[in-house]
DNA sequence: AAGGCTAATTGAATAGCACTCGATATTGTC
DNA sequence: GACAATATCGAGTGCTATTCAATTAGCCTT
């Protein structure tokens, strides 16, 4: 029985390691060339086996890419973790500053894997794959709101997955132009205002701002939104009569 | 001259009408079948002409679904001024809303067309093409917000790129969750209160209110007013129509 | 250590696709 | 009607992911 045992073992660090080195090589390929560019002989020739040998370990080009992709995202979602755990500043808006610098820097530097990830938005079977991922990494994200909520140090009524596509697809979008305006130079210093605004933003809107409180407990963000609510009543009723 | 004319005036009209057959039915099979799913082969059979004449008309299957892509994004751009232009309300809100509901409705509707947008961010020379359609539909927030600024709505310490990212970007992550969310219920219920979220947040965080004495009574007190003389509008509009 | 059994590996063969090109048809001019 | 120019066609080309029959390596029994 340990006979058995011990070398089935061996065996199997060597598949490992066989596995680890395609995923190393399809990583470097995918990112460099896209997923249509990438050649499945390259990535095999980079792995140093045959190209039929990756077909063993996964199922298709689409497949082992997703494999690469759950990698990276892991990888996202402990080093977000970190972050915010290092950071010194315990309160939900010094949080939230390290987790968009985190953020917007990663989707910076990179950007071939988010652009790689989306590319697979067409293939329907593997989206759903692919959304997993990404939930977990914005998990992340819900944790830290959903905790500033129960402080009590943002509002109580706000919705939780409104405030995370603002943050997220404000970063994305802010991550897109940057790289666009400074192609070559990656320095940090282009983020900061960035980050500045969506945290100054996040306490304008979010905040439970209690020292601007009425007498019931009203926040300007409430009235805000009630005056918002009241003027799309206006426009609907005086659409419908004239 | 004139003998030579007309009829090359017919001939540019029948290639014309067939330019268009093309397009419409690559229209089609891009949008049911993704980019790499469409196949030429199919487009030419919709189009009623053979496989090879596609290719006197457009050079590649990218450049195809190019084309595709700059009518559909014309096409938005046009419709999002006339959409604002028939706002009552003048105000930078009242418009900004127009636009915001306008935008997120045709996100959620157009899913395919947006997919296919961001399929494209591949091939690096598509891009900067793929780029302009954007760049100049979302010419139509610059337009606005700027006049806001000028018009004193704003702050004028705003930075237009940064209040551009957190329009779209959040308008388009939201649209996502909202598909996620209810996959067949197309109404634009669920659609509200991201738009209210919206506009609110523009408020919050870019309107020009006397910043400073935000927390104070005062404010407080003008906004109340203004909640009142809204409800009273309300009331008196709900009164003309029972 | 040899033989045998299982599992892993291989790369030539297959199939599917965008795109080309020589042949054919259509149009315009005299 | 004949010639030139232009537009159309679809079988052929070249390039890929993927398959699979043949080969090799690993492991166990005796």
């Amino acid at each position: 029985m340990a006979s058995k045992a011990i070398p089935s073992e061996t065996q199997r660090a060597k598949l490992e390691r066989k596995e680890r080195a395609i995923l190393e090589a399809a990583r470097t390929i995918f990112v460099n060339h896209g997923f249509d560019g990438a050649r499945m002989q390259e990535i095999a020739r980079r792995a140093g086996i045959g190209e039929g040998t990756i077909y063993s370990y996964y199922d298709s080009k689409a497949e082992l890419m997703l494999a690469v992709l759950q990698q990276f995202w892991d990888r996202l979602t402990l080093e977000a973790e970190d972050v915010m755990a290092a950071e010194q500043a315990t309160d939900f808006f010094g949080r939230l500053r390290a987790l968009a610098h985190y953020h917007l820097n990663t989707v910076i530097v990179n950007a071939d894997f988010i652009n790689l990830t989306f590319a697979l938005r067409r293939n329907n079977s593997e989206v759903s794959v692919s959304r997993d991922h990404l939930r977990h990494y914005v998990a992340v994200f819900d944790r830290l709101f959903l905790r500033g909520q129960d402080r009590g140090e943002l509002r109580a009524d706000a919705v939780l997955w409104q405030a995370r596509d603002i943050f997220y697809g404000s970063l994305e979008y802010s991550a897109r132009s940057i790289e666009m305006t400074m192609e070559a130079d990656r320095s940090t210093r282009d983020q900061q205002p960035v980050v500045d605004d969506m945290v100054a933003l996040f306490r304008a809107h979010y905040g439970a701002h209690p020292e601007g409180e009425a007498a019931d407990g009203t926040t300007l963000a409430a009235l805000f939104r009630q005056i918002e609510q009241l003027t799309e009543k206006v426009d609907m009723l005086a659409g419908r009569l004239f």
